[in-house]
DNA sequence: ATCTGTCAATGAACCGTTTCCAATCCGCGC
DNA sequence: GCGCGGATTGGAAACGGTTCATTGACAGAT
């Protein structure tokens, strides 16, 4: 055949070539088992000789499920979001999902124009984090969603699904075990207290203050660092003060280069002028000079955890009440933290 | 209102609400000119009444065009590709474009079925890597691709566009250095020749011995090492050899850890009994004590010249000849190696 | 007053599947 | 030989948009 055949093949064109009904080549697609075996070879074999490939849009658009699962956090280049949102792809795609990914910066306008996106794809679920989860007009959007929502590290919203870490646990640990050490001024670096995590972990480093009969020094609290800019300038401002901390416990998922920096910068060697708490165990916590001890807990099971969850949810809709997983956060020791 | 609205209202719902015809809606949403002013926000406020929301699926079923890319790497909870792969996330997005993500965990059957599953869901274009770029069925799938493709980090296949960074370029930059510096036992580290970063990167370290006269020690030469526990596994051995090398060029993308985790075990120092260059900068490299001497590349720029490219391939389809950009790869000098 | 041209708006066809109902075919028991 | 039931297959409707030919209305020209 001269011509150039532009339009791609179509069960109409598999159905004409095989001499069969377009219900038939359906049927033997999804294998339906009313059909004969010689019309299955059949439609099979023509399948494979005019390259055809189902249209999962037209299929989509017919059964209105997409088969397509979204995940929208924060920034997915933050090393601990990727093993996470890694975990939670293999786990879609196994299932048969495919999978969209999209970075809001920590932004409400980003999350809304995300659902927004999702809602009109018609994706069959998404997992995703808020910037604020007291903001009316976020909450709003996730608990009226025309899909299924999983939180991840977010617990304020009761009526969906959510995985989290148990990040008060993780600082209260952390700050005992600096406490016990015989610090009493100990530096907290956060995130912003509007998130389950930072708030979480403000609770922590204040209980275990309050489990040592000692009073919490709001200097020291700093929050909103989401950056490691921000908790580089943050510690230097802190090491500049005429009563400098003897600890920090630097509690975001990605602001421990941040605080090493600036302790070298002034000059000062971590685990002897100073102690430090990462709280996010990574590489550079593990072969850093001292090595860090930090909070640590599985992050791909968080992803797995979340995926499950939302297929589950997919397939069984929403009569089921809202599941709340929490993983266990634990303390690994190391060599960064001296007793006073 | 008590009644539930179990249907999705459609762009019907909403003509026979503003009483105009579902062409006048779609026109409407889709600003085209000709609408009188008085029926356009008659139209919009219904829109927003009846909280309609546009759908996606049946938009791409008519138009053929999905607005949608696919990317398929190896991993993406490796640092370099994540943020990789935010640029290009971000420029597609702002372009309109949702951004489907895969991990391939670099197996070529994974990489065939991914493809088949993004020429099924009518993806617009598609950014990948290929485990092997010699292979024909990679190659065949890549080049005869219903949608455009442009590739990662891969130069071999030679019709499709390709972003990459000049390896061996920066292979050649650290070798000549430690060679200059007086090394001639130097261990390089690197993954599957397979695939141009490696294959590039043993070729830019065999030049710079050719430059300097020196044989190169194939012994030397450790290749299909890409995971942290290979590349562990490979320095402790070759710190076991009589004749150990002066110096380890660590050339992978994510392969750090695993020598300076071995360096450590067998009690040696870093800058002081052996030499490290880094394949690709990293807070790991920059924090360690010492810091690390690696190369270095514009991550970002390269996901967002990628996903330019392919948007500009999907709009002028396939008559411009393919394209090809290759990044400029430095060497950022530390406190890693001393001279013999 | 009639004709022409322009501009808005209508309504139906179409995109490629799935699914349901109807039609056909087959073998089998009477 | 005939009726019947079950298994296959055919054919059409439906999903929710976009687009195009068509209609209707109205202003301006003759």
């Amino acid at each position: 055949m001269g011509k150039a055949t532009k339009r791609t093949v179509t069960i109409r064109d598999v159905a004409a070539a095989a001499d069969v009904a377009v219900g038939t080549v359906s049927r033997v697609l999804n294998d339906h088992h009313s059909v004969t075996k010689p019309v299955r070879e059949r439609v099979q074999k023509t399948i494979l000789t005019l390259g055809y490939q189902r249209n999962a849009i037209a299929q989509s658009m017919r059964s209105s499920r997409t088969k397509m699962v979204a995940c929208a956090i924060r920034d997915f280049d933050i090393p601990a979001f990727a093993s996470y949102v890694k975990a939670a792809e293999a786990t879609f795609r196994s299932a048969g999902y495919t999978f969209i990914l999209a970075s809001t910066a920590n932004a409400k306008d980003v999350e809304l124009s995300l659902l927004q996106t999702f809602t009109q794809r018609r994706v069959d679920g998404v997992m995703m984090t808020m910037s604020d989860e007291t903001d009316p007009d976020l909450v709003y959007a996730i608990t009226n969603a025309a899909m299924p929502v999983v939180l991840i590290d977010r617990e304020l919203v009761q009526s969906v699904d959510s995985v989290s870490a148990d990040h008060r646990s993780g600082a209260r640990q952390a700050t005992e075990y600096l406490l016990s050490l015989g610090h009493r001024r100990i530096a907290l670096l956060v995130g912003d207290p509007k998130a389950y995590p930072s708030r979480s972990r403000i609770e922590g480093y204040t209980e275990a203050h309050r489990a040592f009969g000692i009073q919490v020094d709001p200097h020291l609290v700093r929050d909103r660092l989401l950056s490691n800019e921000a908790t580089f300038r943050e510690t230097a401002a802190l090491l500049g003060r005429s009563e400098r901390p003897t600890a920090i416990y630097a509690a975001g998922l990605d602001t421990l280069s941040g605080p090493l920096r600036a302790v070298r910068t002034a000059g000062l060697v971590v685990g002897k002028d100073i102690s430090i708490v990462g709280g996010n165990d990574s590489d550079l916590a593990e072969l850093n000079t001292p090595p860090i001890t930090a909070l640590r807990w599985d992050r791909s099971e968080m992803g797995r955890h979340a995926a499950e969850m939302l297929l589950d949810r997919i397939d069984q809709g929403s009569q089921s009440p809202p599941r709340r997983i929490r993983l266990p956060v634990s303390l690994v020791v190391r060599g960064s933290c001296r007793p006073i």
